[in-house]
DNA sequence: TAGGTATTTAGAAAAAAATCTAAATACCTA
DNA sequence: TAGGTATTTAGATTTTTTTCTAAATACCTA
């Protein structure tokens, strides 16, 4: 995906939560969900969300599904954030401002 | 504000956009106003979610409000999205879960 | 195969965000 | 002070996002 979506995803409390309960390690779906106060139908909401932005990645395995955070995608945001501050790399930089036309 | 402000604002295109005009030096409201399809009172509005996202802060000046990057924030995120990568520093991570308790 | 568990999808409802128009505020200058 | 320019605020409307319930899918095991 891009920016937007990343952005998007990164925007509520709820999927950032989740993000930090993956940094321990994957989780199946149902782990995740019993951790929230909603239904399992909105948290699949919310893992569809991150998984569209990249941020996570889903294994099937029996009847589980597990998800993963995707480390690689985060690194891009680092990068995007870091034109704002002053020690940033300008070459990496452009190829950002050049990836990011919407 | 916290991260939850902070991550909404940057969830917008428009607002994303606005910092990277900032990024060349400060701008009048009439300035980023003109520069988007939308009415000075839509403009504003965003403005004010990225100054109460502490992105940007205005300095008055004769008739005109100028607003500027608050380059400091940035370092902030930086740190949050670096709690996913390899590279990151445990000890600032730590202060940073601190930080987002909600 | 039948029934069970795990998870997602569909569609509707509720909540939040973005946008507009009109009016208000603030400050400047002749 | 009067009129003008720059910008914001208020309130209503539109659009998007989040959430729920109910049903569907997928796969596993007895």
């Amino acid at each position: 995906m891009g920016f937007p979506e990343t952005f998007k995803a990164l925007s509520d409390p709820v999927r950032r939560e989740i993000l930090s309960m993956l940094k321990k390690g994957r989780l199946s779906a149902g782990d995740i969900a019993s951790h929230f106060d909603m239904t399992g139908a909105t948290v699949s909401y919310h893992l569809k969300q991150l998984k569209n932005a990249d941020l996570i990645y889903e294994t099937k395995e029996k009847n589980f599904i597990y998800y993963s955070l995707n480390t690689s995608v985060f690194e891009e945001i680092l990068l995007w954030v870091s034109q704002f501050t002053s020690d940033k790399n300008e070459k990496e930089v452009q190829d950002i401002e050049k990836s990011e036309e919407e």
